[in-house]
DNA sequence: TAATTACTGAACCATATGGTTCAGTATGTA
DNA sequence: TACATACTGAACCATATGGTTCAGTAATTA
């Protein structure tokens, strides 16, 4: 069986916490790109894009090729399949513990009635 | 109708790209906890912990409420929904990249060959 | 061959991160 | 009142991040 063991989740999680990067993997859900055209879009030089993408792939997240003198870059296969499944096997702990309005409730009075020592 | 306006996406991925934070979040999830246990569960300084709860609190994704002079951490209500969002919507996008099992194939097989100038 | 294009790498900068220690402050207990 | 507990804040440290500029190299094109 083809399995794809993803980088930690440190590197992914840590990929996409950065608007830059998030638009980059949207960019290139639309079709592959090469910095150039992803430097244009972003505004931004073509050595701040390359360490975007670098990060974006370290993360396994994009994968990229270089032909002649332009490197293509695309969304990498092993997708966020790893980070979803993170994401919602927490969700449901994050439910668990707020099953009651009550709690909810509660924190939103915490929040609003400032000026706490909190 | 009750809306939670998430922080910034750029925030929880952050806070999530950090191993000891997810600890902290699955450790939550078992039960709250004051900053003092989980310096013990994590075998570090009270102050390091606090600096990690108080990422997971920008975050939205940890509350923290001080009586007495213990602070106790819980899960914050507004839970991974904002984060789970973005990445099922991405998910799609990675998908349609790959529909064809031949581009994986092609990937892992760029992978391997390697000692290119890639 | 000369000029242009596309990228690369090193160096730099300001700021953030993940951790520490140390010196408090506030609270609870004997 | 004295001591212990629980946290807090400032200061420090090494390393990472997000960006830049500048000086290349390699591939096209004229």
């Amino acid at each position: 069986m083809v399995q794809y063991v993803s980088p930690p989740l440190d590197l992914s999680f840590a990929a996409l916490a950065d608007a830059t990067r998030r638009g980059i993997i949207d960019q290139l859900g639309r079709g592959e790109a090469s910095i150039t055209s992803l430097a244009e879009r972003f505004q931004m030089t073509l050595t701040g894009v390359k360490k975007h993408v670098q990060v974006l792939e370290r993360a396994g997240l994009v994968v990229t090729q270089k032909v002649g003198r332009v490197r293509t870059c695309k969304l990498g296969a092993r997708g966020l399949a790893a980070e979803a499944e993170w994401i919602e096997a927490r969700r449901k702990l994050f439910e668990a513990r707020f099953d009651a309005l009550d709690e909810i409730i509660s924190e939103m009075k915490q929040e609003q009635g400032n000026g706490s020592a909190d």
